[in-house]
DNA sequence: TTATATTATGAGACTCATTCTCATTAATAA
DNA sequence: TTATTAATGAGAATGAGTCTCATAATATAA
């Protein structure tokens, strides 16, 4: 299915028109695997001629978060981040408290145990956050 | 050791004053084991009387966590939550996405594995956030 | 103590990411 | 095509948190 094809199925399912706008802000979080706030997103497209208003990234980012083509970080600094989860498997991530640095991981003795606890509790799952903050080896060994 | 020794052996450290503003904020947060926003710590002050204002709220609670007397916990909806720490064990947290009930848990397993991961990295492991979000029992019986 | 030096406080201005408003523009249905 | 309806853009608004600076309070020295 096409970067064109999988944002339309997403539109049509909430209602929504597909747009130049919306296909350019698809394109670009889908054509990289970065951790980038919005600003970030709506530099890129600035820079490549395409004037979207940072109100649409927001709006569109929304729309892809809900349709699980984004996900949406939230690493405590103020700015969410956003990366492509379109073929990527769930993973959690390795912040590098000194240079920024991000990095996947996933464990499932984690995700199992993190199951246990919920069902102890008679709870049910919806969702977790997880992350580690590091010290990187490049940071690390200097 | 006293509320306010605490308090003023974390003061002394910071090379800070001691005043009646902090420890009433101090009091405020020791005395409790929920986990309130600055907002929710401000009223409660002013509601017993005390006029303490928000920036001196902010700026001792920044005191406090640096001194590992108040822990402060970020869940992703634009407000900082505030727990005592004192006398507490290290835990992660359990919110339920319904009523927003916060609940605590400590997972030995969990805690080695994510030393493994990090080590195996050549990385070094400063802190980590670890949030479930579940419907709890109460939500889900409904 | 009391005077002096210095820090803390309070009020409100400010910041910055994000959301909202509303007039204009564009996409879809007929 | 046109009519209908939704999307966009520009900038105002929001809200948590931070900063400024005049005033008040604390600590220090005599």
């Amino acid at each position: 299915m096409s970067s064109s094809d999988i944002l339309k199925k997403a539109l049509k399912k909430e209602g929504l028109r597909y747009t130049h706008q919306r296909q350019a802000i698809w394109d670009e979080l889908s054509a990289s695997d970065e951790h980038r706030d919005a600003e970030e997103i709506y530099l890129a497209l600035y820079n490549s001629g395409l004037k979207v208003s940072r109100a649409t990234v927001y709006r569109t980012i929304d729309v892809l978060v809900k349709n699980n083509l984004v996900r949406k970080l939230d690493l405590g600094d103020g700015r969410a981040r956003y990366e492509n989860k379109m073929d990527t498997a769930h993973h959690d991530h390795l912040i590098c408290v000194q240079c920024g640095k991000i990095e996947e991981f996933m464990d499932n003795v984690i995700e199992n145990q993190q199951e246990v606890i919920v069902e102890n509790l008679g709870y049910r799952l919806i969702r977790h956050i997880h992350q580690l903050f590091v010290i990187c080896d490049e940071c690390g060994s200097k």
